[in-house]
DNA sequence: TTCTCTACGTCAACGTCGTTGACATAGCCT
DNA sequence: AGGCTATGTCAACGACGTTGACGTAGAGAA
């Protein structure tokens, strides 16, 4: 039996495991999530998954083809969060920074279903509801259609390139990301001033700052080339 | 026996495995690179690994702590291959697209690699030597210590998140890339105009557009502004 | 109410994985 | 020439995803 999942709307018989628990779908996307959440991205493994459903491992398989499938499922329920009760307020560089952080904020909360979402093309209504707003933003503030396009492209990728970056670092299992974040303390900020001048010199300033996303950062930067770009072709700021 | 590794610097014998073949840390992370590029990133384990290289798997353990270990050598020498015959020209924008599109096609020649390897902070030789590099650059030009290594920041997780974004794309099973790739002419060509009158404007554009990969043109933004902040503070452009 | 059908929870097993303790041998150094 | 030990090998552990087989209990029909 290669596949035991029957779909959503057709499941009828609800029948509760040992421990009394009735599955569904949704439930087990839930417990996924809350299991990432409360015991890092490694402890999400079908096994402990049954446990913490309180239900024997393979039922998940009557819902799920696989665990790929699983994540997707979770990483379809980030999508829509990450957009819910976004409205714009006319200012287009608010409006976008605030998109890019939600984004952003949406995927760090449930790092290893980004790292599986954030780098493919769904095409469907969340994403492209997405796309539109962000373009609406752009051209409404003025940008010609070509610049649009291009600085909705840069954006976007942008966004979900650190978004996966920064997901990446929260996923690692727990003694790599502990080795991650002392490398700048234990290799760095010891490296010889002869050999590595540079780092050296501003090695206090770099352990502080690698501590941080370097998003909302490199989003001010490409924001304020959007709007020198958008300045020399006649448009303003609010708008 | 927790730790079975001697430094490369140190080794001394070199005993030759059943197959007559001799170990090197240098040939451990060749043979992993071929392994990941030939077979995809699933390929790497150390059981096929000792396979590939003729020799027990747990032969692995000599050289490397662990697979994560292993995995941080990858990447430095992708970052190695990246920088390798660089010179500074004392442009500082020109030095640092130059570092910038060295580092993504580095990654793009080795995406499934790139998938594993973008995310971590090595520590290594080759790694140390490009933030030296890159910092060296941006205080040369005039940049103050706080805002070169924020300006840093953001140009090397900009680049490598891109770097993963687009090796994503190129490291997918053939179907699922391809249909990725249709999104844009099947699904988001043919939006209605009354719901998603902004993709529909720019649907040429963006079918064309989305086609390339957004760096170049994210990078020059980010560049512009490094640029205008260094203006800011009395810096020049050539220095 | 009773009967039937089958959805779905459970169990056990397979082959895989990373990793490690124990062992043996062969290369280097004195 | 001889000893030390680096390094390759072997076997085993526990955990993993996944699947075939089984039985029971829930729902719908009569």
């Amino acid at each position: 039996m290669t596949d035991r999942v029957v779909p959503e709307p057709e499941r009828r018989r609800r029948r509760p495991t040992k421990r009394g628990i009735v599955l569904t779908a949704e439930l087990i996307v839930d417990t996924a999530l809350r299991l990432i959440g409360q015991h890092g991205a490694d402890a999400l493994t079908v096994r402990r998954l049954g446990a913490a459903l309180g239900a024997d491992p393979s039922a998940v398989y009557r819902y799920f083809h696989s665990t790929d499938d699983l994540l997707l499922a979770v990483a379809d329920e980030l999508i829509g969060r990450a957009q819910h009760a976004w409205q714009p307020t006319g200012d287009w560089r608010a409006d976008l920074r605030a998109i890019g952080l939600r984004i952003h904020a949406a995927y760090q909360a449930h790092p290893q279903a980004a790292l599986l979402a954030a780098h493919r093309t769904t095409g469907r209504t969340h994403e492209a509801a997405a796309v539109e707003a962000i373009l609406g933003v752009l051209r409404t503030a003025g940008f010609p259609d070509l610049e649009a396009v291009r600085v909705y492209h840069a954006f976007v990728d942008q966004s979900l390139g650190f978004a996966a970056l920064d997901a990446a670092a929260l996923a690692l299992p727990a003694p790599a990301a502990a080795a991650d974040r002392q490398v700048w303390q234990a290799s760095y900020a010891r490296l010889d001033a002869a050999t590595h001048p540079h780092i050296a010199a501003t090695a206090d300033l770099l352990t502080t700052d690698m501590r941080r996303s370097g998003y909302p950062y490199a989003l001010d930067l490409l924001l304020d080339a959007a709007e020198a770009r958008l300045r020399a072709v006649g448009g303003k700021r609010e708008g």
